[in-house]
DNA sequence: AACCTTTTTTGATGTATATCAAAAGAAAAA
DNA sequence: TTTTTCTTTTGATATACATCAAAAAAGGTT
């Protein structure tokens, strides 16, 4: 249950209010079932085969998404910084194992919401539930198919350009074995990129 | 406006039904809205440039989703078979001009909504709005996180027999350059992945 | 400062898949 | 059937990026 007096707060009901104006009463109703939280840098936020209960908005920090293959290799699939939704969302919505990790990169704070506590609100509040379809369009699907066209039309050096133009402070704050890992190159080809040998 | 008796809207309304279980007063207000179409193959449903307009529930055909690149090069980006959504979501809920097209491949059937209708009922009916969370989360979210996966940690051949085990009936539908467009790889090396040169 | 650990860079070589050119096969049209 | 057109296959070569090995640089710790 959470206070609505700091600053952070602040951000956070801006966060949810600038998906979709909610009513004061709802929004009051929404709120209240959110906890704060805050985890340190390396925290494991939720383990491959376990299911994800959770959606959180994460106000402050960075995490990545990953999953270790075969060959006991973690591949990075995504990363959120700062003021971002996190969950992983086919395990959410399906509530069934998750096939990946996610960690934090950063000393992190955010605020979380039970799945099942949640799915009552939808059921609850009807302009929830509009907010709801505004929160998937905005931060899953446009996001998902534009990470989709980059993988499929984008050679490494364009890959690794775009992401710099979206978060241009990343290389001070997520190291190149990640960022590689992410852009699907190795971390000596993402070097050779950065010192311009392509 | 449809009419409720044949064989094809029964489909159509399982369709509808499946996704969630809508009260039949809002399955009829919902149904209302929607028309019936049909559309010869090579027909252009939406043109890169183009706002999409209209929620497209396929009950028969094929159809690709594909770009024009700067070298003239037609790029597909997905396929629906059958029963499917259709929609360039990333314009439809922006409604912002669309960066592809899509065409059938075979003449196909379909029910259409138009956005700004799909929005009004949304507003109407609370139970329509849950309706569409679980359209969203099955048909969007749930697929487009697995392509991704399968361009980033896949190769070209698993690519193809993952496709292959998906639709097995899909070389007899689609041409081997439309596929191979998808799967993101050359004409000639997925003639040479069928022949078992890899 | 000296030491240890982690991250980043460099070099040599290998591999998956692209590109270009052309032949073979299948489908459609005359 | 013959011709034309479109689709698929084959071959030779090129290229983007991976892999393996090691050195250099940067951060942390005592």
């Amino acid at each position: 249950m959470v206070p609505m007096q700091n600053n952070l707060d602040v951000k956070f009901t801006n966060f949810i209010q600038n998906i979709f104006l909610l009513p004061d009463d709802v929004l009051e109703d929404v709120i209240m079932h959110f906890q704060h939280l805050e985890h340190p840098k390396n925290h494991i936020l939720l383990q491959q085969g376990k299911t994800c209960k959770h959606l959180w908005f994460m106000t402050k920090g960075a995490a990545r998404y990953f999953y270790t293959n075969e060959e006991g290799k973690e591949m990075n699939t995504w990363f959120s910084l700062d003021t971002q939704v996190i969950a992983d969302t086919t395990s959410l919505v399906s509530q069934e194992p998750s096939e990946e990790n996610i960690q934090f990169l950063e000393d992190s704070e955010m605020y979380s919401i039970e799945y099942s506590v949640l799915q009552s609100l939808l059921q609850k509040h009807h302009s929830f539930a509009l907010w709801y379809i505004k929160l998937i369009e905005q931060h899953y699907v446009a996001q998902i198919e534009d990470r989709i066209a980059d993988l499929q039309f984008l050679n490494a050096t364009e890959r690794y350009q775009k992401l710099l133009s979206l978060y241009p402070e990343i290389t001070n704050r997520i190291s190149l074995g990640n960022i590689s890992s992410y852009l699907n190159i190795t971390q000596e080809t993402l070097s050779r990129i950065r010192a311009g040998k392509f």
